[in-house]
DNA sequence: ACAGTAATCCTGACACTGTAAAGATGCCGA
DNA sequence: TCGGCATCTTTACAGTGTCAGGATTACTGT
């Protein structure tokens, strides 16, 4: 049997793998390092040699983090029938992943531990950023609505990860989608002028 | 000369500023009783009495946090021209706040730390809530127009405090504010009709 | 095949943290 | 005045992150 060989083989996206769960379980402010390394059964300073410290661990989780969040919003824009609800599924995709992971929602958006100047994070972060850019050029929208979209997306997502937007937890998911379409529809640049006027059919 | 006398006074305000500032340069994941009690001049123990355990202490702290953020919009309000322009500017009071105490912000919108089935910090959030239904109320919206601007604010205010929207940063105060405006004004439930065409002089 | 080196992991130690218990101090009412 | 009580301190303990040094294994060149 594997009597738990001295070396352990593949430590690090072990720790990985822990780190991700007790992120879940106690969130960033609760996230302990000895724990994170009794959980993957090894000595509390073996994580060192593989992260150096706390924060080198949490900017690695960050940075599988950001590449799990880019896939749920393109996973969610693959369905798209058109630009305008491409961008919309993607503030979709962005509630999905602070409701499913919001611990990690947290460490990659709203916490200080990680690193920012890492070079790998902020990579990770840009890819994400640039997405974001893609969506509103194919809309020919500018800086504004860049910010709009994302403003608007990141703050449904924020409030629902805190549990804080009430209103849209006593809804059905149906209804909470369609709410949630609309309110994004309203950041999204002007439509082209010939159907700009028409009311809510836009789509 | 006052020479320390073994009571304090009013240590509970003492612990509470010192507890800001305490926040204020570490944030909310470095923040440490023993460092607060430390400011405030006093054993490591003397914020027991007083707020129970950090939470205790954090949760008082958030109730002030919550006040000084209303304070911040009212003051905002203040000079609006109109209900339009009002919801505006408590958008922009948002933005303030959390750009002037980034880590009380984090504290009450984003942080497990405080305990928020404590009767005072409900009430505080719920007082900030019920102001922003308000707002929407006077414009004639509903539910889906309070989440638009919540939301849409909070996201600004969250990813300013996080340094995330460089985008802004590089702008001059004049030139942020009339791009936020005009983001914000998206989200407001549509004008009167016979005004909803009129391209950009809503105001 | 084998020795040396580097990578990997562990043990032990230190300073710091939060919390609880028990003692010291001074205020305030009976 | 004096006892009770709120307030603050001291002491103690378990848990945390990080560093230094030692143990074990894998790998590399010969």
């Amino acid at each position: 049997m594997t009597e738990k060989p001295y070396h352990h083989g593949d430590l690090r996206a072990a720790l990985l793998a822990a780190a991700e769960a007790e992120l879940a379980e106690k969130g960033v402010e609760g996230f302990s390092l000895r724990s994170v390394a009794k959980r993957a059964g090894v000595s509390h300073a073996a994580p060192a040699h593989h992260f150096g410290d706390t924060q080198g661990l949490l900017t690695a989780l960050a940075v599988e983090g950001f590449i799990r969040f880019q896939d749920t919003l393109d996973a969610r824009e693959q369905s798209a029938t058109d630009d305008r609800d491409r961008a919309v599924r993607a503030g979709l995709g962005y509630l999905e992943f602070a409701l499913a992971r919001p611990a990690l929602f947290r460490l990659i958006f709203s916490s200080a531990r990680p690193d920012y100047t890492a070079p790998e994070l902020t990579a990770a972060a840009s890819r994400a950023y640039d997405h974001l850019v893609g969506l509103i050029r194919a809309l020919g929208g500018d800086e504004t609505d860049v910010i709009a979209l994302w403003a608007t997306s990141h703050g449904i997502a924020d409030l629902s990860a805190g549990n804080k937007l009430r209103t849209l937890q006593g809804k059905s998911l149906a209804e909470r989608e369609a709410m949630i379409r609309s309110v994004l529809l309203r950041c999204l640049p002007a439509a082209a002028p010939e159907f700009a006027r028409i009311p809510d059919r836009s789509l």
